[in-house]
RNA sequence: GUGAUCGUAGCUCAGUUGGUUAGAGCGCCUGACUGUGACUCAGGAGGUCGCCGGUUCGACCCCGGUCGGUCACCCCA
C-alpha cells in the first residue's frame, strides 16, 4: 500500500534489482580507477556556500539558481555540493596533499542541483569523477580522456563520442573575449534576450546559443582557435596528437565552451544520442587556475565529471543486462523437523564453505519452493522432507541440469553438499 | 524558472458523450499433480481510479488547485 510520503521530486530510491546494477558499476569504477593510480577521496556532502561561488564561478547557473542553500543553527551559510571539484581541492589544500608531489584522485557520490528534472536530470544525482593535479603537460589530459573511455568502451556502449575543445588560457582567452564583443555588440539589439545578458558576463556563451535568431551571428563568429597563443595552441594539438597516437575517436567542435568558469585550455564532452536533450554523460577539462584562486599554490590540474544516471541509462539502451551466472544453495524443507534440521546446515554452508545460501521458512509446498529457488538465482536446491528424514538422506538437486542425488544425512553434511559440487 | 503532456491493481495498459458491484494481460498466492522450478488448466488476493476542493441528484470521467512523472526550452552529469 502506498504511503503518505514520496521522494521529494527529482530524487529517487534505486531499489533492486537497480541497485545490484549500481553497486556493480560502482566495483567496475573503482578498480578502473585504481588501474590509473587513482586514489578514492570522499568530501563532505555539504559546504560552505562561499566555497561554491569562488570555485565554480559567481555567474554560473549552478550557483546563481541551482544550490541547495541554507543557514544552519549556527548561522552558517552552508550548499549541498553541486559538483565535486571545487571541495575536492578544498580538501587537497586541507590537508595540504600537494606537498608530496602530483595527486590523483577519484570521487563517487550525490550531488544536488535544483533544477526541472527530465530525462537524465535529477536533483539529486551521482557522479563518477577524477582529478589530476600537478601535470600541465597534454599527458595528462590524454589521461583523464582515456580513463573516462576506458568506462564506455569497458560497457560496450557504441554510440557515445567524444567531443573536443580548446577554450584558451587566461593569457589568450581575454583576446578571444575581446575579439567576440566586437563581433557581438553592433548587433546585440537582434540577439535573443538570454544572449544579450550572456555576452556582458561571458560572451563565449553566446556560442552555446540555440535559439535560432542568433544562429547567423554565432555562426559568422571569429573561430576561437584563430585567437589562441602559442602555447595554448601547442597544447591542444599535443593532446590531439595523443588521441590520435591511441586510437581514440573525437570530433573538435569549436562552438563547446562549457558552463564552468574554471576551465582554460582543453574541455571535452562524451555525449549519446539516447540521453535525449542531455546528451553529455561526461564532461570535463583543464582547470590551471582554479587551485590558486582557492588560496592554494599555483597548480595545474585536469578532471572530469560523469554522471552515473545517465552512465545507466546508456548502458540500458546499448546492452540489456544479461541475467546473472546462478548460484549458491536454495534449502527446501517440508515441515517443522525438516526445517529445523536444515538450518544448521545452511549456517554451515554459509559460514565455513562461504556458499550464497538461502532458505524459505514459511510453510510452502515443494513447488513454491523451487519457484523461490528460481527467484533466488539459487544453481542447487537441497529437498528434505519426511521421507528423506526416515531414510537419513538429502536430495541435492541441480537446478540447471535438473539430475538429483542422495547424500548422507549424517556427518558434516554441508561437507558433503560442497564436495558434491565437483 | 518557461511551455507541453500524463497520473486507473506490484508491472504494462483498457475503460465511461458523468449513472450505481472499475477490467485485461503479466506477476503474486492456492489448488488440479501421491512431495520437485521456467508448460497447461481452475480458483483467489490485491485498487481511497495521485491528492485536495468545486460543479452535479450522482464524478475515475467535467472545472480549479496541488503533488509527482515525462518531453522540450534553459542548464548540465
Amino acid at each position: 500500500m502506498a504511503s503518505n510520503f514520496a521522494a521529494p521530486r527529482g530524487t529517487q530510491d534505486i531499489l533492486p534489482p537497480a541497485s545490484a546494477q549500481w553497486s556493480a558499476l560502482e566495483a567496475r569504477i573503482r578498480a578502473l580507477a585504481e588501474q590509473f593510480g587513482y586514489a578514492e577521496i570522499r568530501t563532505p556532502i555539504f559546504e560552505s556556500t562561499a566555497l561554491f561561488a569562488r570555485g565554480v564561478g559567481e555567474a554560473t547557473d549552478i550557483v546563481e539558481k541551482e544550490m541547495y542553500t541554507f543557514v544552519d543553527r549556527g548561522g552558517r551559510e552552508i550548499t549541498l555540493r553541486p559538483e565535486f571539484t571545487a571541495p575536492v581541492v578544498r580538501a587537497v589544500l586541507e590537508g595540504n596533499l600537494l606537498a608530496a608531489g602530483p595527486l590523483r584522485l577519484f570521487y563517487l557520490g550525490p550531488i544536488f542541483r535544483y533544477e526541472r528534472p527530465q530525462k537524465g536530470r535529477y536533483r539529486q544525482a551521482h557522479q563518477f569523477g577524477v582529478e589530476c593535479f600537478g601535470f600541465e603537460g597534454p599527458e595528462a589530459d590524454l589521461e583523464v580522456i582515456a580513463l573516462a573511455w576506458s568506462l564506455v568502451r569497458a560497457y560496450g556502449i557504441d554510440d557515445a563520442r567524444i567531443v573536443l575543445n580548446s577554450i584558451g588560457d587566461a593569457a589568450c582567452r581575454p583576446r578571444y573575449r575581446a575579439a567576440l564583443l566586437e563581433h557581438f555588440r553592433p548587433h546585440a539589439a537582434t540577439l535573443s534576450e538570454e544572449s544579450q545578458r550572456r555576452l556582458e558576463r561571458n560572451p563565449l556563451r553566446v556560442l552555446d546559443s540555440k535559439d535560432p535568431r542568433d544562429a547567423a551571428l554565432v555562426a559568422s563568429a571569429p573561430a576561437l582557435e584563430s585567437t589562441l597563443c602559442d602555447g595554448c595552441r601547442a597544447h591542444f594539438d599535443a593532446v590531439r596528437g595523443y588521441l590520435d597516437l591511441l586510437g581514440i575517436p573525437y570530433v573538435v567542435d569549436p562552438s563547446m565552451v562549457r558552463g564552468l568558469d574554471y576551465y582554460e585550455r582543453t574541455v571535452f564532452e562524451i555525449t549519446s544520442g539516447i540521453l535525449g536533450a542531455q546528451s553529455s554523460v561526461c564532461g570535463g577539462g583543464r582547470y590551471d587556475g582554479l587551485v590558486a584562486s582557492l588560496g592554494g599554490p599555483p597548480t595545474p590540474a585536469v578532471g572530469f565529471a560523469l554522471g552515473i544516471e545517465r552512465f545507466l541509462l546508456m548502458v540500458a539502451a546499448c546492452a540489456p543486462p544479461a541475467p546473472p551466472a546462478r548460484s549458491g544453495y536454495q534449502a527446501i524443507a517440508l515441515g517443522a523437523q525438516a526445517r529445523s534440521r536444515l538450518v544448521p546446515i545452511v549456517a554451515r554452508l554459509r559460514d565455513a564453505y562461504g556458499r550464497a545460501a538461502f532458505m524459505d521458512y514459511g510453510d510452502r509446498r515443494v513447488k513454491a519452493q523451487f519457484k523461490i529457488a528460481d527467484r533466488n538465482g539459487a544453481r542447487y536446491a537441497l529437498i528434505l522432507g519426511t521421507d528423506e528424514l526416515e531414510r537419513g538422506e538429502l536430495v541435492r538437486r541441480d537446478l540447471v541440469d535438473r539430475t538429483e542425488q542422495r547424500l548422507p544425512l549424517a556427518g558434516d553434511v554441508a561437507a558433503a553438499i560442497v564436495e558434491a559440487e565437483r
